[in-house]
Order: C-alpha cells, then structure tokens, then sequence
DNA sequence: TATTTTTTTTAGACAAAACTAAATATTACA
DNA sequence: TGTAATATTTAGTTTTGTCTAAAAAAAATA
C-alpha cells in the first residue's frame, strides 16, 4: 500500500517517463514535485524498494509495470472526480484539478466502480484526457495541437495541453471549448499566431503558445 | 488548518464530551482512538496551542467553541458523503462509515456546499444522525432507545445507537429499517428482551442489547 | 491520614517525509 | 585527456505522530 505521498511521486514518474517511455531523472523529478533532489534521491530508493521503479544511483528510474498499474488507477480516480465535479455538482472545468488531487487518494474499490457506473462510464475527464478502465486500458483520441495546422486547416477540439485554471479561464472568455470547430484562417508568419474561426460563429486570432496547447482531431 | 489527524482527534474530543457538555480524560481520548494515553497527552498540547481545546495538566480537555465548529464541520462532511454513497451510489448503510472517514477530510468548501445541494440538502444521514448545516447548527429528532418502552409501547424507528456494520447487517436481516413502525409485543421481564411486531406485518424476538440501539420516535 | 492503585505526564526513540550543506559521480568542453 | 560545471547522493536536522518505560500526580482505600 502506498502512502499519499509515495501515489503523487509515482504519477508524476509516469508522467515525466511519457506513460513508462523514458527513464526520469532525479533533477526533473524534484522540479516536477516542487522539492529538492535530495529529498528525491530518498523516495526513489523506497520506491525502488517496493518494486513500483527500478532505481540505479545516479541513472535515474524507470517505472516497473507494477508502478504503472498504480499509476494508472491514481489517474483513473483522478479523472472520474473530475467528471462528477463538473457532470454533477457543476464545477467549471478549471475548478476541479485540486479537489481531484485530494479526491484521488481515497482507498475503496467500490467507491470508485460505483462512482464509474454513476457517471455512465466516461471515456474522458473534462480536460479531453482518457480514463483508463480498472485494468489500467485507454484508446487515446488522436490529437494534434492547433498550431500543426496551415491557412484552412480545420478540425475539432478534443483536449488542452496545459489544465491550468489561467488558460482554461483564457477559453472560456473566447467560448472555446471541448467540441467546438476550430478552422484556421490565417497563420501570421511573424510570430506563429493564428486567425481562427470558431463553430462558424466568430473570429479571434490567438498566441502561438494558446493554439500549442489546444488538442483537435480531423 | 488542522491535520487528519487533528481532525480525527477534535472528533473523538465532541463526542467523548458529548457535543462539548462534559470534559474528556486522557485515558478515555486515548482509548477511542486506539493509541497510548501518552500520544493523547502530546496531542491535546498541541490541540490546546491551536486553541480549540481548553487543556489543563492532569484535568482533561474541554472542547472550546472554535473546536465545537471544527468538529461539527467535519461531521457534517462525514454525514453528507455517507447521504451520497447511499442515496447515489447505491451503498448499503453498512458499507459507508470507512469510506466516509477518509472522504470527511477533503478540504474544499465549494464541494461541500455543492454536494449538499445535489444531495437536496438532507437534514438526516442514513443512520439516522442529524447533519449540521454550514454554522454548525442542527436539530435532532426527539429520540429514544426502544428498551425504554414497556408492552403495548409503538413509535418510528428514526435511528440507530450503533452504527456498526454486523448491527446494521443484523437489522437487514430482520428486516428493521429507518421509517419501520414498531410495536412492542411484550417485555420478558427476567433479560429485558423483547416481542415486537414490524409494520404490522411480522413479529419477532430482539434482545435487550439490540433494544437498546434501536431508537424511536413516538 | 498513610499507603496503594490508577491516571497522566515526561523522557527518549522511531518512522515518514521534508530540508540544507557537504561530498561524490557524471557530463561537458577546453 | 584533464578540468570545470552539473547532477546526484549522503549526512545531519526538523516536524508530525507514534511508541515504551519511567516519573509524577491524583484518586481510592485501608
Ligand atoms: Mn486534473
Ligand atoms: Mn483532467
Ligand atoms: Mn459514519
Ligand atoms: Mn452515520
């Protein structure tokens, strides 16, 4: 059983190795969990230690099968509250990233497969990313950042790359948002921004760094 | 801020104190949290230094009124998530209590405030419990335990003393719920058991002990 | 009232998870 | 290849919450 803390360090390894690819480093881990790599140097070696990594000094870790079995089921719980905070009690999509965080540690299998069951078996939390089911399975949509696209290039959005509340709160003030269509209407040359037009409906150009973090599918 | 741990004990303190009536020994705090009277003493220090317990050395803590809200605060979370789990999860009353003494320490006040509306702001938790609202304020169903009643005695069975699974387990067998109309039959003097007869549907033997969990009103 | 029993507190340790400072290994590059 | 810069680990503390053993206070009782 895993602590709290030990859960948070596991799902950011996962995160960082992009779903187990790439071995992590102490550096990138400590800046990614806001501490110092001294403190990760420790936890590393107790994950080690319950078999979730697999730890060499100085080489890093890489997260066993295991780990990402757990990992996975931390972000399945993670993402399920997502959906009950904004199918159910009516969050806003950038309300609900810290109340998930705590929400995601709660033990009880039958609170989770009853949650699951409640929520009509979701396939993705409101950001557009995928809950994997119990055995830690998930079709990831294909995606495309806005800013692979060329003058007429069209398609839908299906998720944001940065959940941060500042950048969720830019979309909703532009009423963008998960399924609405997206054709690109001029790129600027200069600085990679963008005209765009949305649902058929208005025109607004954007940062390059705003169309980098919007997900579409064609 | 308090910890869980806190939490868990400024909970223990209410209702050791009897919603804050009487003071609370070391040895009895210490007992209903399974630890050593001497983590108790540690504790109440600290508790007393956060101010929500009067604490004097050798004399026990009294619960101060800033604890009393606390308390209430989390025993309104902890009601609330029980109401959820049975009323939207389809969780039996016995299957609640764990789950909800992880969910009571989630700290967000827009999901407590949103999940009692989505619950339609229930005044009883499944076991009868009353839950207090925002202020702490709440009012409790005039109640007493069905051993106090003598032959020919009726009333509604509104809640349980004991809340514990194999009690709850029990009366779900017997078919005794919230809202059962009881009548008592007849009380065998020499054990205080009782006949008693169930929505006028059947009758059947409790003990003194069960008797005395069940309580009504008349 | 004196003594025994019970309750409570203190002292000293430990485990988890963090930190700072110092030591050591690895990598970069002159 | 040798040195400098960077990354990582180790050592030593701190905080929170726990424990056991010993000391001290309060309560019970002879
Ligand atoms: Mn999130
Ligand atoms: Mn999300
Ligand atoms: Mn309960
Ligand atoms: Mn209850």
């Amino acid at each position: 059983m895993l602590s709290f803390v030990e859960e948070n360090y596991l799902k950011a390894i996962y995160h960082l190795s992009g779903s187990g690819e790439r071995i992590v480093s102490t550096n990138s881990l400590a800046e990614e969990m806001s501490t110092t790599p001294a403190s990760v140097s420790d936890m590393v070696k107790k994950l080690s230690q319950k078999a979730v990594v697999d730890y060499r000094k100085y080489q890093g870790v890489n997260i066993s099968e295991d780990g990402k079995k757990l990992a996975l089921h931390v972000i399945r719980k993670h993402r399920l509250w997502e959906v009950f905070l904004v199918d159910k009690l009516r969050f806003n999509w950038d309300e609900v990233h810290e109340v998930a965080e705590q929400l995601e540690h709660i033990k009880s299998p039958l609170l989770i497969q009853r949650l699951d069951e409640f929520l009509g078996y979701p396939k993705y939390d409101p950001h557009g990313d995928p809950i994997p089911d119990e055995d830690g399975l998930f079709t990831e949509k294909k995606k495309v950042p806005l800013d692979n696209l060329s003058s007429g290039g069209k398609g839908i959005m299906v998720a944001v790359n940065d959940s941060s509340a500042s950048f969720l709160k830019y979309l909703d003030k532009m009423e963008i948002s998960i399924g609405s269509k997206i054709e690109v209407v001029e790129v600027i040359e200069f600085d990679g921004s963008m005209d765009i037009r949305i649902d058929d409906r208005k025109n607004l150009t954007i940062s390059n760094t705003v169309a980098q973090n919007i997900l579409i599918s064609q």
